[in-house]
Formats: C-alpha cells, structure tokens, sequence
DNA sequence: CATGAATGAGACTTCATTCAT
DNA sequence: TATGAATGAAGTCTCATTCAT
C-alpha cells in the first residue's frame, strides 16, 4: 500500500516532468516546477531522482527503449523494407499522436539535442540507427534498394525526415491532424523507399 | 583607421563566438569565454552587442540569409528540379565543409533548437523552406513531382535529411571526409527527388 | 518549531536589512551585507524576497501603515487639532526614538527619495498626508484654523518640517537627545498649529 | 573664439546633465546620457570634469551660492524677519519657478540625499542654514519672535516646509501654478512666522 | 579640444542540490 | 517517505572611467 503510494508518487513527478519540459523546455524548468506540478514537496523529487537530468534520461530510456524493440519486432516479422520500414515510422508517429507532449520532450530535448542529453544517448539512439541500417542492408543484399546509398547515409535520411516532420507538428510549423499522421505514416515511408528504390530504366541525371 | 580597428573588433568577438559556440555549446558558453577568446576586455563585447543572444542571432542571419539568397538564385537560373535542389544541398553542404564551426553553431543552436532561437528565427528558416516548395510546386505543375507529396511535406523532408545528415558529421557519427560531401550532394538529391519523382511504371501504392 | 524557525529567519534578514541599509544607504547595501549581518546564506534572501527592493519595500509599509493607523485613531479620538497634530508627530517621533535605524531608511529612502521608492509607495504617503488634511479641514470647519491656508499645503508643510527635523537627528546635524524629542514634540506642533491658528487681533503684516 | 568654443561645449554639458539628471534621476543617469543629450562625444564629458558626481556638485554649488548670496543680501536689507524669510522663501521659488529641473535635481539629489550628496555639500547646506537661524536668533533678542524655539529648530522647520512644498510640485503631488507659486510665497512665511512669533494673549493650549 | 573604443570591477539574481526534521 | 528551508556557486549585464588617436 504504501508502496503503491510511493511507486504512484514516482510516476505522478515523471508525468510532471513531460509536462513542465515540453511547457517550458528543459532548460527553464525549474525542479520546484515538476514538484510543483506533481503536488509534491520540492524535497521529494531529489528523494526519487539524483538530479533534474536524472528524470529527462529516465523519461528518454523509458520510451526510446520501445521504439527499439518495436524496431526489431518489426524488422523480425514483416517481409519488405517498406513493410519495415512503414512500421518504424509509424510506431514513432503512433507514439507522437498518442503522447506528444513526451515526444516532444525526446525529440526536442535529447535526439536533437546532439550537444548535450544527445550525446548522452548517443549508444541508445544509434540502436535504432542500426536496426534501419540492417533492415536497408538487407533490402539492398536482395536487391530490393539500390547499391549506391550507404545503409547509414539511408538511416540518417530516414530520421532526419521523420524527425523533421514530427518537429514541424511540434512547433505548429505544418498542420498536424490525425489525418495527417495517417497521410503522413504513408508518405514518408513511400518517399523514402521510393528514392532508396533502384528505378525500372534509366534514372540519376534523368535528361 | 580607428574606424577599421572597430569593424576588426567586432569581426573578431563574432569568430570568436563560432569556435566558441561550437566548442562548448551556447549555453554553456560564457560571454568572458567568448571575450578571452577573442582577445579582448569583457566589456567590449557589450559595447559592440546587446546580449550574448544577439551574438548568435547575428551568426545565423548572417550565414542564413545567404542561404535563402542562394536559393533563390538556384531556382532562378537553374532549369530542373534536380539541379535546383542539388544547388541547394550543396551550398548548405559547401557550407559546412567551408567553415563547419559556424554551421555546427546554426543547426544545433539555431535550426534545430526550435525551443529557443529556432523559434526566433522561424521566419527567416520559413524563407528557406519556402523556396524549397516552390520548386516543389513548380515540379508537380510540370509533372516532374508526383503530386501526392504535398510541398510543405517535401521541403520538410528534405530539410531534415540535409540537417541530419550534417548532424551526423558534427558529431562525427557518420564520417566526413571531402569525398564523403560529394558524394552526399549526389544521392541526398537523388535519394529525396527518386522519392519525390512518378515512379516509371506504376508502383506508389506498390501493388 | 520548523515554521517558528522560518518566521525567525526572516525576521532576522528584515532586521538585519535595517542595519545595513541605515549604515551603508539602500544603493551602497549589498544583498550579501544583509545575508552576512542576518549570518544566513546568500541565497536565503531570496528565498523570502523576491528581490533587494522587495526587502525595503516591505520594511516601509510594515511600519508606515502603523502610522496611518495611529494617525487615523488620534483623530478619532482626541479632541482638538493641537492634541491630534501632537500625537502624530508624537507618533512619528516615538517611533524615531524607538527604532532610530528604521526610521531612517524609511525617510531617507523611501519618504525622501521621491524619485525611486517615494514613487512607488506615493499612495501609502498619501494616505498619512490625508489623514492631516483632514484634520485641518475640521478644524477650519470649526473655526480653530485659519482658512487661508489650503489642507494640503498645511499637511505638506507639517510633513515636511517633521522629516527635516528628523533627518537633523539623522545626520546629526541638530543634537538629538530625550530630551531634545520630547521638546521637539511639543514645539512641531505649537510652532505648525501657532502659524495655523487665527490671531486675536489684527495679523499678516503685523507692521 | 576658441575659448568660446570651449565654454560654450562645457555649459553645453552641464545644461544637458541637468536634463538628463532630472529625467532620469542622477544615479539612473548615465555619462552617456548626459553627451548624448549635449550633442558631444562621451569622453568630452570626462575632459571637462573629472567624474559624473563632480558635475553634479558643479551644479549644486554655482546655484546653492547664489541661494547663500541672496539671504545674506536679504538679511542686511530688509527690516523685519518677516521679510528677510519671505525674501529667502521667494527666492527659491522663484529658482524654481525659473529653472525647475535644476531645483529638482538640487532639491532631490543635494539637499535631501542626505546620504549621499547632502553629505558632500553640508557644509555649504549649513551655510544657508545660519542665515536663517541669524534671522530668526535676531528677531528674538528683538522680541518678535518667541524665544523657547531654538534658532536652529525654526530654520529645520522652514527649510523643511519649503522643500517638501518644492518636492510636492515636482512629483506633482499638489498642483503648482505661477499662481500657486505666488501664493506660498505669502502662505509659507505667514504661516511659519506665525508660529514663530509670540501670541497677542496667552496661547498654547489656547482654551 | 575632440572622439569613441576599450577596460574591468561589481552586484543582482537564479536554481540545482543538500539537509535537518 | 515527505517536507521545504538552507546553501552557495555561477554568470549576465552595467557603466564609470581611461586611453589611444
């Protein structure tokens, strides 16, 4: 019971933390903001987490972790690069519809924030990397994408876009509908594998 | 005379500021560390800018507005999509392999920080993305593009493959060797506009 | 015991305020001087003030609203303008002989510096300077004051003659002993209210 | 003609800090203010005086003589006490009815900064005091005014009422026009001088 | 005389973290 | 567990004054 109270306590200042991050950014949070915010004592926070960067990594690790795993579930059990690949992006916008203050938080404050949290997870973010990096080595060892795109030159492309249209959504830059999502999960992924797709004829300086 | 003196002393506090910047990031940068840098007294920096912000408000819309000028130019003189979007990729790439400090310093402080000075210069990012969808739109109006990629989408994804991209030469994720920039002009532009051209026989929705 | 120990803390960086704005002046004061004299940490003082300013702001109306209070019952409750006049100074002046270093900040940063605190708290002023006016306007109603004189020039000039004398004791410029405030008391008055009051016989020129 | 340049520029400056002084009060003033305001370059400033308070005590003195000079000049020619005071009192208000941002600045930063510059120009304050303490310590051995109000306290009162009327007209706390001005002229002396002046009959508690 | 660039000390305020209860 | 008072380091910005030309 009173571990029920205390386990509640932790999640209700990490639910607080997504919401004062993605309000203010990490950065002019304030901690006494996330206690604040969670209806704890400011003391408390420091009782559950070493530090203000402690809960950003903890809220990071927690949700980066599903997107690799659901990376390799996805890579392990469909059969196209698109498949695959449709599958990656459209977990990532799956979790932004869902929960887009936390997404904002990681994509914002941690997988952009190449300087600090960034380099961080550096190891966790190339992870996911990897796992694109193999489902488009695999598709070119079956000669479903072109040769001439290196596997990380293609996976770098593939979240910078997803990123960027997330970002866009975000920051209000581009209208985001669930219809969009929707179009989106489509689009991206036929965009994308269209330019890593070897074309019918002739293609490159296409005359 | 004096009068040159002066223009070189706040010539020099700016460079500073890049290798500064992008050494120890924005934030953790401190005005006297820009001043010892550069050589000299802490106060002149406050007498040549307002803020440390307006330090690098003045390296991005420096190095920026060239950027959307070169764009624009590129769209002008050029004649098909490829080559205009190939002109654009490789003035950014050029300009990182120019002076890779201050771009490291505009894409992680400014572009990429849509928290904090992303937002202040939207509109001036927007300009850029702006002429990227023209040359979208124009592309669908002649048929070159596929039409059910709107602009927006298009210029988002490509922006983001491009930045991604330098990220990952920034932070030496990815390797960056002169050879490696060539090559990323090509199949960026290859990549994004195979996506973004009709496929030869059908395809798309992939049937 | 923990609040009591709060409340003592505070009470004990308002005092040691007081000391220090009296022996260094409000703008010479350090925020550190106070955290030094009240023997707490720097950052204690903002944990109860806002700001610098807010400590003198609060030690002004602490006081000064004491004053409109007492000002409002002697007019209630005594009988003529002389003895209502009297108790006001006599407040003012207790409450210098009480408190000396109080009373200095109050009128020498606050009351007398009309172009910074003065401003700020003008409607606290205000209200003792009406409590005065309307003293003398009874008393013309009643035919005890001369009514040439406007109620507000005669506050201004009681006011006026009361802060000088006290920054006479201030300063040392006048020597201020028991004695001297005892005297002063009775003097203020009957020199104000003798300048106040109709003469018998034919005045003015007094040739 | 040089030389005329030369002084011209100096009175240029000091005209201006008066300005900007009573704009911007003396400590919220800065030099550059004060060049600015002039039409000179910053450092003409510290090439005609030696620091920003030296222009102020420049302004202080060269009007405060002129005060001194005045009540001497009124004492030895006028007969009564109540004409020597009136002519003090209208002295300074005629001061500020002609320049009233130099009173301003004399009257706020001077003569009740007791702290700061009140401190620096005692000496001189004291002087203007004594003229009216001769005043008042002649007009008693004469029997015109009553004798149990020491000298130096009815020059504190009538110091103190004609600033705090000064000050009133600054802050525009009472209204001041040149009627008002010519008014208090009368008012302040007859009032003070009232007081000051022996009762016909028994007064005091005044039955 | 005149200019204005250059200097650098100084003070407020913020806030993550610690600790006593 | 829970509270919130207490700590103190750190950094931005201001501005009087100096100095080279």
């Amino acid at each position: 019971m009173a571990r029920a109270q205390a386990v509640d306590k932790r999640r209700a200042i990490l639910d607080a933390a997504v919401r004062v991050f993605a309000r203010e950014g990490f950065h002019s949070a304030r901690v006494s903001d996330v206690a604040d915010e969670a209806g704890v004592a400011y003391g408390l926070v420091y009782h559950y987490f070493d530090s203000k960067d402690e809960m950003l990594n903890e809220l990071f690790t927690e949700r980066w972790s599903l997107l690799v795993q659901a990376s390799r579930e996805a890579d392990r059990d469909l059969a196209t690069p698109r498949e695959k690949l449709g599958a990656v992006a459209g977990f990532i916008i799956d979790s932004y519809q869902h929960d887009p203050e936390l997404m904002k938080v990681i994509i914002v404050e941690v997988t952009r924030a190449a300087n600090s949290f960034g380099r961080t997870h550096l190891p966790e973010i190339r992870e996911a990397y990897e796992v694109v990096e193999k489902i488009v080595t695999d598709a070119q060892a079956s000669g479903q994408f072109r040769e001439d795109v290196s596997p990380d030159f293609a996976a770098m492309l593939f979240y910078g876009a997803i990123e960027q249209l997330l970002s866009g959504w975000i920051f209000e830059i581009v209208p985001g509908s669930p219809d969009d999502y929707d179009r989106a999960k489509t689009l991206v992924v036929e965009t994308i594998c269209g330019g890593l797709e070897p074309r019918a004829s002739a293609n490159g300086s296409q005359g």
